[in-house]
DNA sequence: GTGAAAGCGCTAACAT
DNA sequence: ATGTTAGCGCTTTCAC
């Protein structure tokens, strides 16, 4: 099976080589009679372009990465999913960089990736979104890129974000809408840029509601399973115990709801428990967990198109959407117990 | 920032750029003398070789595809991480296939993915793994592929297994060996190999315990939870209901364990409930369960091991690995209560 | 052991 | 609206 190439098209259409590109291309200037003869003679041939040399001829890679911090599990596949649609569409394969963002090697690593994979373009997700070394590192080599989620204030990148803030304030004041008062907060990592908006929703609804805050009902947790295990056990040993936990992430939600079924304690009549993210343990496990549902694949997906607009330097209409979450209620919630 | 050729580097050394390349290759017949002064210049020039000149010269893509079932999470995480960390190694780039397989035009877009991307190689994970018409396909179109998983008796083609059927022998016999009798299993999705292994090492273990089969103890799920729920529903309101319910993957056992809390039943006390996978969510929740843990990473990452050995024409000394896959015993299983 | 020439399959730049 | 020429940065072939 020999392969066809563009020259045998031209041969067989009866034009040159440079007409089958301009077809290829959607470039203007080809006549539509010579486009169906070009169309034509491609199907006929079963003509596939060869990536390799239009990527070494165009200077292109029609390569894209994706970089994530290797941990998170359910929230990658969402991203990948997301922004897989778009390049395939487009004519782009997705390079994934699942990394380690505590390496002190991540900068080297990703210099020696990019370079020699000659990436068109990065994809960044949390906690990348927020590195500044890496953000200059990538404007220094030119390499376009768009931020998903992680702070706002670094808008002057190209970014997709969620409102964490509004969506954690909004779980916050249907927790109050049940009648609880003691209400606990779980932190998630201090690197991701969402775990300070988290934060900022929950203590806005609060003071909103004039609940007084308490020092011993904000724990420090990171995102994993076991930090939310440990905050648990701190939370439910207080003397005044809170009658609703919000966990930062689902994950440390799930870590709660352990630690509580071990206590003895029975959610969501004793403790209600919430999360945010809408992992899919969130719906497995028993209860199944209240929680806030992200657009990731959704987000994903504009991220790409946003930076494939940047690659082929197309105007971008706007270099900042910020996506709405969604309030999700399940099992674990209910109106607060009756206190002594 | 002009970018650093071949060239440059031949004209630094003072050699030509055939032996540039030959360096680079690491092709015999270059003196000692010349590669010591070649891999200087390229240090000091900081040269770093074009990959898609690389590709289109030598007809390859240096790019492995990665096919899977879009659904299926925790397992595909590892599966990316073993083999991207071959292919980085080896200089290829992964992309990464989330296919559904159901679909019908999984074989068409497959193609037109293949061919447009010019893949060099492509690993196949289950169910893809049996899809013989897929096999075929590759075959005829002389794709190099490895597959994961999936049926053995598809073992002339090269392959990298775990051992379900074993494994799901050993977790019986250790139930057996906790006193269980009534002992229910849920079958996987029919499409998969490994369901039908899975339910062989059940039927063996409970034939060689003398243990008469029970029809209505065993049912047909589908890996997923509302799988899972659904034939725990059927099994826990059977006149003789099981004391352990072993479920073929960690997904349908979280099915099971909610659809007990709502019966009040107990785990592990009135129900051992076991899985399979050793799915990050099969430690999270409460209990967390019993189950088989495979070498997934490491399956994978042979398995890019064996492709890009065949894509260079290597001899491959094994080309039928087996894994060996790992009883966890956590908190999910228990002797088995006194029956009336 | 090394190099010169040709060419992989396409696009860019400049004709016409 | 179309074609010509050159060349992307490397490897292959074959010569020495």
């Amino acid at each position: 099976m020999k392969k066809i190439t563009i020259n045998d098209v031209a041969k067989y259409a009866g034009v040159s080589k440079k007409t089958i590109s301009r077809v290829l291309n959607s470039e203007p200037n080809v006549s539509q009679d010579t486009k169906t003869k070009v169309h034509h003679a491609i199907k006929v041939l079963g003509y596939q372009p060869n990536p390799q040399a239009r990527a070494l001829a165009s200077n292109q890679s029609l390569l894209i990465g994706l970089l994530y911090a290797s941990q998170s599990n359910s929230f990658v596949s969402k991203i990948q999913v997301g922004a897989l649609k778009r390049c395939k569409n487009d004519g782009y394969n997705l390079i994934i960089y699942p990394e380690d963002h505590e390496s002190d090697l991540l900068l080297e690593n990703l210099e020696k990736g990019l370079i020699n994979t000659n990436l068109d373009g990065l994809i960044l997700t949390p906690p990348f979104s927020d590195m500044k070394p890496l953000l200059s590192f990538l404007e220094t080599r030119q390499i376009p890129f768009v931020r998903v989620g992680g702070d706002q204030s670094l808008n002057q990148h190209p970014s997709v974000y969620s409102n964490d803030k509004e969506a954690s304030y909004e779980m916050c004041r249907y927790l109050i809408s049940l009648g609880h008062q003691r209400i606990a907060f779980i932190m998630g990592h201090p690197d991701h840029a969402a775990s300070k908006q988290r934060l900022l929703g929950y203590q806005q609804a609060l003071d909103e509601a004039s609940i007084k805050p308490i020092d011993d009902y904000i724990q420090q947790g990171f995102f994993t399973f076991e930090s939310g295990e440990h905050c648990a056990r701190k939370l439910l040993t207080l003397s005044r115990r809170p009658t609703a936990i919000f966990a930062s992430n689902d994950y440390m939600a799930t870590g709660i709801v352990k630690v509580a079924a071990q206590m003895n304690l029975f959610i969501p009549n004793d403790l209600t428990v919430t999360g945010f993210d809408n992992a899919p343990a969130s719906r497995y496990i028993w209860p199944s967990l209240t929680t806030i549902k992200q657009p990731i694949t959704e987000m994903a997906f504009e991220a790409a198109r946003i930076l494939i607009r940047i690659i082929r330097q197309k105007p971008i209409e706007n270099p900042n959407i910020i996506f709405k979450d969604e309030l999700i209620v399940r099992e674990s919630s209910a109106p607060a117990p009756k206190l002594d």
